[in-house]
RNA sequence: GCCAUCAUAGCUCAGUGGUAGAGCAACUGAUUCGUAAUCAGUAGAUCGUGGGUUCAAGUCCCGCUGAUGGCUCCA
């Protein structure tokens, strides 16, 4: 009997009925053969040795496809949980998937995982991919699955077969001694793992959910060659080196103090410098688009939280009240109330609209202490709010505009790549379905007129209305959410408010809320992570260094440091008694984008020398035209 | 909040029950130097904090504060 397979190209080919994935590609070619680690048939993925029975379609997936990576490292976890159950046989196995990057497992046990424990499971791994182990798998029925981890005692996979749909094929694994629920498919055998490396350990709840019992958690990471493994730790070690924290800490730019309290910033001179100087563009950008900038308390009345609702839905995130003259008074999580509140002090009439409040609003938020993490998330913080109030039909214009405005901004910091996200109506939501849908769709006209490309994320918007976020790729790839455009039926609802018509009645306007940046907080700690602390010179605390070569040019330095100030350029002078070697390396360090040698010969030439951060020398410069280059790259925002 | 790990000089780190150490930074002196570290010297710590065990605690135990990695990824 012969069966028809069907090529992701299109070509078709006639086999043995019964032959596998693997079979197949060694008849392509031995290195396909060698190097594919599962495959999918029709619409189904496959073991390599799965027996092929009908005519279908292949794609074979290697450990370069996400799917075949995927397979690779949950391959690698079932060789883990083996491992350890080889050292611990009381130890109940959860759950052991893929992830991002590598996989984890979690585990039932008394004691947590020590880091002597991890190196001892390394070893057994080792020995478990030596010994070369098929993963076989196994279908089974409902029952004879619950009989076979009955026996074994593993609970969990009990609580999973339970609740599989009953008209899912249960399958099996077995891993020499070692037996384990799985959908599949798997690697063909251990030995097939070339390089992994485990790589922490933590508490993690099963299932994600407090409620439930506290296990304990491996993770790791595996690859089809050494090399690759060390790129990886390399990769993780970079992106290290960069961590804003210790930029942070190394550049002076911030400070969080224990006095003080967790989850609070402090913004040193160089860090406060620059958050001033993105602060001057946002207003200046801001006016310029239409915007009017406000200022607003940082605490008001319950009142006003429970006509906004946040005393009802937001409670978990706000700091206790402070009594004043016999009033609960709260410290703000939003700044939306009060800009309703300026809205709310005229009437409003159509002609006026769309009325847009900017304002940079510092809000206090409770975050558990577990979550904090540098300046990404903190208890206080500073958010580029702005709520944009119009009539239905400006909506999708509105929309358009911030938009456009939106990537503007991020693209001004040097962020290039963009990944866009609509979210719509969840289970649980405030207003009329018809509304969210009308809104909705003007959410995705105004992408599609923008010519952005989106994904929906079905379910995943706040109750009170849908929204667009939009994630930026930082250097090393890395997605972070800052922008974020919030539809609201709820609270132009709750604080009534309104505008005269063209037919001279009460209307309900729309309302938005907006951050571009996020928090100044967070698009900082973004930003020195993306530029790993090499800020653009727009950006840069100290723009130039002069650096004059021995004590005999000290004054010829200081004339060219004023003429920088006057020229509103920030300069600094070295002048220590250290080698020029030496302080070429201090201002190195202190990564700042120019530095202007000056010895005899410039002096006697009048010019300077000028060398570049992370670039070297640039030869000769007369300073009137390296200042005009100066400008020209301020002007520009250059970010290289 | 929960699990784990951690907190020693300004910074990075050593010190596993018996007299607190190093490198860098700082300061002083010498050196006056051409594109990523000149040499020598000086000073700097109630070991995060409060309690306990002990003849003796940086070190062992408990509380608190703060930091770090997780706690969303569904066999």
């Amino acid at each position: 009997m012969k069966i028809k397979i069907t090529f992701p190209d299109g070509s078709k080919k006639e086999y043995e009925k019964g032959i596998t994935p693997l079979q197949i590609a060694e008849e392509i070619s031995k290195g396909l053969a060698k190097e594919i680690v599962s495959a999918r048939l029709n619409d189904k993925e496959v073991d390599l040795n799965y027996k092929i029975m009908y005519d279908s379609s292949l794609i074979f997936y290697k450990f370069k496809d996400d799917e075949g990576k995927k397979v690779y490292w949950h391959s690698t976890s079932h060789i883990m949980a083996q491992a350890v159950k080889r050292f611990y046989p009381d130890v109940k196995v959860a759950i052991g998937p893929a992830i991002e990057n590598g996989f984890y497992y979690d585990f039932d046990k008394k004691t947590p995982f020590s880091d002597n424990d991890l190196e001892k499971i390394e070893e057994e791994m080792q020995r478990i991919i030596d010994e070369n182990f098929f993963f076989e798998r196994r279908e089974v029925t409902r029952n004879e699955a619950l009989e076979i981890f009955k026996n074994l005692g593993e609970d969990y996979k009990i609580e999973l077969i339970n609740e599989l749909p009953s008209e899912e094929q249960i399958s099996i694994y077995v891993l020499g001694d070692f037996v384990d629920l799985c959908k599949g498919p798997h690697l063909l055998s251990t030995n097939k793992v070339k390089a992994f490396k485990l790589l922490k350990v933590s508490g993690a709840y099963w299932r994600g959910d407090e409620k439930n019992k506290m296990l304990q958690r491996i993770y790791g990471i595996s690859f089809p060659s050494e090399k690759e493994l060390k790129t990886y730790l390399e990769k993780l070690n970079e992106a290290e080196k960069r961590d804003h924290r210790r930029l942070g800490k190394e550049l002076d730019l911030f400070g969080f103090y224990e006095e003080v309290g967790a989850g609070l910033v402090h913004w040193h001179p160089k860090g406060g410098l620059i958050r001033n100087i993105i602060e001057d563009f946002w207003k200046k950008e801001h006016y310029k688009a239409g915007y009017d900038i406000v200022y607003t308390p940082h605490i008001g009345k319950s009142n006003l939280w429970e006509t906004s609702g946040h005393l009802g839905f937001y409670s978990e995130n706000m700091y206790a009240p402070m009594k004043i003259d016999e009033q609960d008074y709260y410290i703000r999580p939003m700044n939306c109330p009060f800009h309703i509140m300026i809205y709310k002090s005229k009437l409003r009439s159509y002609r006026e609209l769309p009325i847009k409040y900017a304002e940079l609003g510092t809000v206090y938020r409770y975050e558990r202490s577990g979550v904090l993490h540098g300046l990404m998330r903190v208890r206080g913080f500073t958010q580029d709010d702005a709520h944009i109030i119009c009539t239905p039909s400006q909506l999708e214009n509105e929309v358009v505009k911030l938009l456009d405005f939106s990537i503007f901004f991020l693209k001004s910091f040097g962020f290039e790549n963009f990944e866009i996200f609509l979210s719509t109506r969840p289970d649980k939501f405030v207003g009329k379905k018809e509304d969210w849908d009308k809104a909705t769709q003007s959410l995705k006209n105004a992408l599609e007129i923008s010519k952005l490309p989106y994904k929906i994320d079905e379910g995943e918007g706040v109750f009170y209305g849908p929204k667009i976020d939009i994630k930026v790729k930082d250097a090393l790839n890395r997605s972070w959410q800052c922008t974020t455009l919030q539809f609201d039926f709820n609270l132009p609802e709750q604080f009534g408010m309104k505008y005269i018509g063209e037919d001279n009645k009460e209307h309900r306007p729309f309302m938005i809320h907006r951050a571009l940046l996020g928090s100044l907080e967070r698009f900082f700690g973004v930003l020195i992570e993306h530029y790993a602390g090499n800020f653009p010179l727009w950006l840069a605390p100290v723009q130039v260094k002069v650096i004059p070569i021995s004590e005999n040019h000290f004054e010829y330095g200081k004339k060219i440091l004023s003429y920088l100030k006057e020229k509103e350029i920030r300069a600094k002078i070295n002048l220590e008694n250290e080698k020029i070697g030496y302080k070429i390396r201090e201002a190195e360090n202190e990564k700042i984008p120019y530095m202007i040698i000056v010895g005899d010969k410039e002096i006697e030439n009048q010019n300077i020398s000028v060398r570049k951060h992370l670039k070297g020398d640039l030869g000769v410069f007369l300073l009137g035209e390296f200042i005009e280059k100066l400008k020209r790259e301020v002007q520009k925002k250059t970010t290289k």
